[in-house]
DNA sequence: CATGTTTTCTGGAATGAGTCAAGAAAACAA
DNA sequence: TTGTTTTCTTGACTCATTCCAGAAAACATG
């Protein structure tokens, strides 16, 4: 599907805008607000900031993009949706990398006592420490 | 024990702002920095906010509390500590409930592929309505 | 109880992500 | 082509959090 037909298959209007931020995220990876309008500038002549967060905030809503914020870092977006995936999140320098379920279908988790919450996601985030800074922790003890 | 011991069995000095902070903690929920100065202000005569906010590291950094980050909100704190529970967060009006570990003991959750992450935690946040939200949704429903 | 060293606290400025608001411009329906 | 609605621009602003330098308090030692 072209981003044309994507944005009217939600019912969004078509926009440069849009379309530039579909294709940008399209290219993969989680990415601030500032990567993407990085990008999205590269591809347009000018888009406002406050377009790129409108712009983001429209995707999400019709379940176009996700947004993911790790304790710590400011807001991320993905492209990769509706499949119910997780994160690994590294201590060390923020890096995120994707992981998929962990017992099996979404919702994947069932909370036994929800203390009368409607509960509708669940969302798993893992922390750790990516293969570069585990690196730099043995450096460390070896010195 | 009291939290002079406390502060001491952690290798942390005892200083009052310290102590308040924990007694604080210690009447249970989910605060914010904001929440927590205002009640410590409560007992003592006086206390900076970066007080507030380097007492907090250091409790977290020794295990005496836990910061918790919902997407979209300013940081936790609470004083219930090491049992790995998760949390409920409310959609409509950012309230927390804490629930108990989903899938048997830390870390409780095993994700398959982790991209070579050495992962020490999982963090799990449940998303949903809180019981009042509920009742607010059901009347515009009605309307 | 003095003294010196280290850690913590104060006060105030600064940062950075994100939001608000009003008007201009673009998209779309008719 | 025109009118209506949505989206984009610009620029001010909020709010949580951090940074900094100096003052004060805690504690180890004599």
């Amino acid at each position: 599907m072209t981003g044309e037909q994507l944005l009217r298959s939600r019912g969004l209007r078509v926009t440069r805008p849009r379309l530039a931020v579909l294709t940008v995220l399209a290219e993969g990876g989680h990415m601030e607000v500032d990567e993407i309008t990085r990008r999205v500038r590269n591809r347009l002549d000018s888009v406002s900031t406050q377009a790129v967060y409108d712009v983001l905030a429209a995707l999400c809503r019709v379940g176009l993009a996700r947004r993911v914020e790790p304790a710590g870092s400011p807001a991320l977006y993905e492209a990769r949706v509706g499949d119910n995936h997780h994160h690994v999140v590294c201590r060390g320098c923020g890096s995120i990398a994707d992981v998929d379920c962990a017992v099996g279908q979404a919702p994947c988790l069932d909370p036994s006592d929800t203390h009368g919450f409607l509960v509708d996601e669940a969302e798993v985030t893992f922390w750790g420490l990516c293969p570069a800074c585990q690196r730099t922790v043995d450096d460390d003890d070896g010195a």
